[in-house]
DNA sequence: AAACTATATCGTAATATTGCAATCATAAAA
DNA sequence: TTTTATGATTGCAATATTACGATATAGTTT
């Protein structure tokens, strides 16, 4: 008890749940907007942007990481973390079936 | 601490957060990919079909609803669930408006 | 090499989530 | 009215998340 019983499910609803997960709080949701709004994947800079502290950022960005949603590369001193858009892709793809669907059915119900 | 500081993000970042959040479980997962597939909103079944117990199944329920995922109404003695398009439309236009940056820089890094 | 910079990791406290058995509330059926 | 059925709530144990100070690691600069 009290840890989600991940084997009892699908690798898709797995996978979604992940990466939905991921962006399941609002201080990775602001890092993902920053590194889409800066020109080049210029980061470090998140820890000045976020009003936490850096071990807590580090976390967070290593989360985004685990899920797939970005990618960190090692750039001399310091780390360029930029966007995966596979994993953005994948749940575009899964919110667009779901419209889709939703469509397909319209006002049955409630 | 241990509590997500809400107050320090914006409105729209805790909006979409929560949104991602409330999918961020596979039980979750399954119960939304559920009411998509069933053509009426039919619900209680929701329970047989997870592997989960019926008060955990209730509690990811209410989950959903505090998200605005879905909406339920009280149907004679059972209670009928449907997915709150509004919501979802939420999520899609986040990830949309994601994909169009995306394409606007292209290959910038990493 | 020593100092500095950038980031990750460790340890830990506070809080949240997950899951379920037991129980409650309400409506339908008998 | 008693029973039955459906679903919510309570209480609790196990585990996960969030946050951060302290520290470690690795590259850069001096």
């Amino acid at each position: 008890m009290g840890a989600t019983k991940t084997a009892y499910f699908t690798n898709d609803q797995n996978s979604i749940a992940m990466i939905a997960k991921a962006l399941g709080h609002p201080a990775r949701i602001a890092i993902i907007n920053y590194l889409l709004k800066v020109d080049a994947c210029i980061c470090g800079d998140i820890v000045n942007e976020l009003p936490l502290a850096q071990p807590t950022v580090s976390q967070h960005l290593k989360e985004l990481k685990n899920a797939g949603l970005i990618k960190g590369e090692i750039e001399g001193n310091s780390i360029c973390y930029c966007i995966n858009n596979e994993a953005i892709a994948e749940l575009q793809n899964y919110i667009a079936k779901m419209t889709i669907q939703l469509e397909n059915k319209k006002n049955n119900c409630c």
